[in-house]
DNA sequence: AGTTTATATATAAATAATTATATATAAAAT
DNA sequence: ATTTTATATATAATTATTTATATATAAACT
C-alpha cells in the first residue's frame, strides 16, 4: 500500500525518493511509515507499471538526483483507490499485546516494571499530539486556505493519533492496577 | 514475530502447524494473526535454529502429520524475549488513516458513505469483544484455576480490543459529524 | 448421488519490508 | 584541524508476509 501514499504525495508535487521520505516521517509517519530502500524499490515498481515517471536532474555538489512525477494512469489508480470503500477490519499486529499474552509466567514487579516504562513512552505520545501537530497542522491551514478540505483530513488522523494513545494510556493504568491487586 | 507466537503456544503443548494456525486465529488473532504459509516456513525455520523439534506422525484417515515441540533452546529464546522490555513504540500502519488523509478531494457523501459503513464494521467487532471473548476467557479460567496469571493476560488484551474498537467508533463519530458540518 | 464445506496437510511464487552497506559533500561541533 | 552530524543519494541481501496452488478424506448439505 506503500504505493499509494507515493502515488498521493506525487499528486501535489513532483518529488525525489529521499523527499519522499522526509515527507512521510513529517506527515504520516504515526499511520503509515517506510524506509527509505522501501521507498526506491516502490518508485521503480510504480514507474514499471507506468503510473509515474521519472527523470534524472544534474547537480554540482550533490549526488544527481531523480524526480518522480505522478502521470495521468498514476492519478487515476490513485483516484480509484481513494473511491474503493473499505469493507473488511484490517487485521493489526500489537507486539505488546503479543508478548503480555504469553507474559503470565512472568514475576510481578518485572511485568509492571516493563508496564510503567511503557506508559512513560505513551504519555509521551499524547503530548506530542496534543501540542506539535496542531500547530503545524493550523501553520498549513492558514497559508493555504484553499486547502481546507486536505486540512480537516490531515486533524482527523491527528485526532485518531490522539485518542489511540490516551486509550493506550488508560488501558495501561487499569492493566498495571489490575496486576498490582490481582496478581 | 512470528516465532514467538508459535514459541509461546508451543510452549503450552505439542502441536502442528495446522493446530498451531487454528489456535491463533481463535485466541492471537486479533493482535497477532499469520497466514498457514508463514506458521509453516517459520515453523522451519524455528527447526533449523534448534529452537523446536518435530516428528512426523502417522495417520491412517488423514495426510500424515508434523508435531513440533519446543526445546530448552526455544523455552530460553521465548523466556528472553518476555524478560526483554519494550523501550520504543512500534508504529503501527492503519490504511484507513492513510485513505483518510489523501481524501480531501473526495465528494462529501462519498466519504460519509464510505465512514458510516467503517462505522458498522467497528461497531460489531465491539459487539463481539464485548460478548464472545469474555465467555471463552471466563470458561478457561474455570476450569483451569491454576492459569488465573494466564487468564488476567488474556482478558487485558481483549480489554484493549474493547476499548480499541469503542476509541475507533467514537472517532469516527466525531469525523462523521466534523465533516457534515465544515464539508 | 453429487456438490459443497470443513478438516488436514503443506509448497511455490510473488510482494512487502527491514537491515546492512555504499558514496559524497556541507555544516556544525569539539 | 578533526570529528561528527546532517544532507543527499541509492543498492544488495535478508527477512517477513501474502497469494496462489496442490493433495486427500470426511461430513454435511441439496
Amino acid at each position: 500500500m506503500l504505493k499509494y501514499a507515493l502515488l498521493g504525495f506525487l499528486n501535489y508535487d513532483n518529488k525525489t525518493g529521499y523527499e519522499l521520505k522526509q515527507t512521510m516521517d513529517r506527515s504520516t509517519n504515526h499511520f503509515w511509515h517506510a524506509k527509505q530502500s522501501q521507498i526506491y524499490q516502490t518508485l521503480k515498481k510504480l514507474a514499471s507499471d507506468g503510473l509515474v515517471v521519472s527523470h534524472p536532474e544534474h547537480q554540482e555538489s550533490r549526488p544527481d538526483r531523480r524526480v518522480y512525477a505522478i502521470t495521468d494512469s498514476g492519478k487515476k489508480a490513485m483516484a480509484a483507490w481513494l473511491a474503493k470503500p473499505v469493507t473488511t477490519l484490517e487485521p493489526n499486529k500489537q507486539l505488546l499485546l503479543l508478548k503480555l499474552f504469553f507474559s503470565g509466567g512472568l514475576g510481578k514487579e518485572t511485568l509492571l516494571t516493563q508496564l510503567r516504562l511503557l506508559r512513560k513512552l505513551h504519555e509521551q505520545q499524547l503530548d506530542l499530539y496534543n501540542t506539535e501537530s496542531p500547530d503545524v497542522i493550523k501553520q498549513h491551514g492558514k497559508s493555504n486556505p484553499e486547502l481546507s478540505r486536505d486540512t480537516i483530513m490531515w486533524e482527523r488522523t491527528r485526532r485518531f493519533g490522539e485518542r489511540h494513545e490516551k486509550m493506550y494510556v488508560d488501558w495501561l493504568d487499569e492493566t498495571i492496577r489490575m496486576i498490582a491487586e490481582h496478581f
